[in-house]
DNA sequence: GCCATAATAGAATAAACGTTCTGGAACGCG
DNA sequence: CGCGTTCCAGAACGTTTATTCTATTATGGC
């Protein structure tokens, strides 16, 4: 056995994840990386692949968490309407805690997903994964009686989707936590 | 009186907007302007300035643009609810249309503004602009008893904003038009 | 027709970029 | 102790980037 690494591979992947989060993919340089990670040029390589390598590898490690965290508040005998409230308002104490970097994904789809078909064929699996595990939740509660039957669980689930995308570029780059919160509160009347 | 411009500045201007659109601001570079312009470099120089100052003049033009837009068809006599209807999908449309390249202010929003504090503030002012313009003519149709006096007119303008922040990055990663109105019309459950 | 002016085309420049190469240091195992 | 392997620091490489320089061409007023 050779010389152990002298950093965590899952930390230093989230130091990255938050260094694509913040500025980008393009507008972070490998140099960035290098200095703000405090990691090897070299090592960076061997560990992760190239920059592009590295980027995918943060943004799946981001996504699994997140679907994890979605499936995990879901499930929770509540009434619907408290729970995605309680989890709308997380997700934005969340993506405004530091400097509003905004979500991951987000920025991915606005940045890459034109011209990386990775990215694009990701962004549409993420947004139906999501899109799934609301409507279930949604259906559930219209079995229980909790909402009305006449709606369409996934024309629900996908509008919540997208009430959270533009959630992320508003506080990416406005940033107002209690506007925010009351919109996805206003997004949320559409289950009464 | 010396040699005359081979080209219409303000139709380069537009063909340069919507490269940085489709493109965003890093991905283009000042080549592929020379290329798919068909202006000489030193053209695009005296002409607009450099790089950064040539996208910030098609951004304020796209916003102006923009604002025109939005102001004519809020002026319409007809119901809030009708009005809000047209215009979110006349927006759709508008961005499903050539590929979807989304919106330039949203894009903007997500790429550069971290770490470019004038599109910041050019987001800020335009984000308020709109929401101003929305809660206008919802106060207007409160007055008219379209809709109820106890909802909070910025709130809801506010709301409609972030909607259509949402609709314009789902627009741009995946582009399914018809999903994208039948969240549109959801949204606009909020004004009954 | 000439001259000042300004537009153009393309070479040139300097910096930044992603990536790879080189040399040496550290470690586990025989 | 060395031997092989892996890690690390920094130099090096070739490309791309934004920007500027140079030279040429075209134009309108005199």
């Amino acid at each position: 056995m050779p010389r152990a690494k002298e950093f965590d591979e899952a930390e230093v992947l989230d130091q990255a994840l938050e260094l694509f989060r913040a500025r980008g993919f393009k507008h972070t340089s490998f140099s960035d990386l290098v200095d703000e990670l405090g990691v090897s040029r070299q090592s960076l390589y061997d560990t992760y692949g190239d920059k592009q390598t590295l980027y995918q590898t943060a943004l799946r490690r981001y996504l699994d968490r997140a679907i994890d965290g979605i499936r995990r508040k879901l499930d929770d005998p509540a009434p619907v309407r408290q729970v995605f409230t309680e989890f709308f308002d997380r997700m934005i104490d969340g993506n405004c805690a530091h400097g509003s970097p905004g979500c991951l994904m987000v920025n991915s789809m606005v940045e890459l997903s034109p011209h990386d078909a990775d990215t694009r064929a990701l962004a549409a699996t993420h947004a139906r994964e999501i899109e799934g595990l609301f409507a279930s939740r949604l259906s559930a509660a219209q079995r229980k009686g909790e909402i009305a039957k006449s709606k369409d669980p996934i024309a629900l689930a996908r509008f919540l989707y997208h009430t959270i995308l533009g959630l992320s570029v508003a506080s990416r780059a406005l940033g107002e936590r209690d506007s925010l919160k009351l919109s996805a509160h206003l997004a949320l009347q559409v289950l009464d």
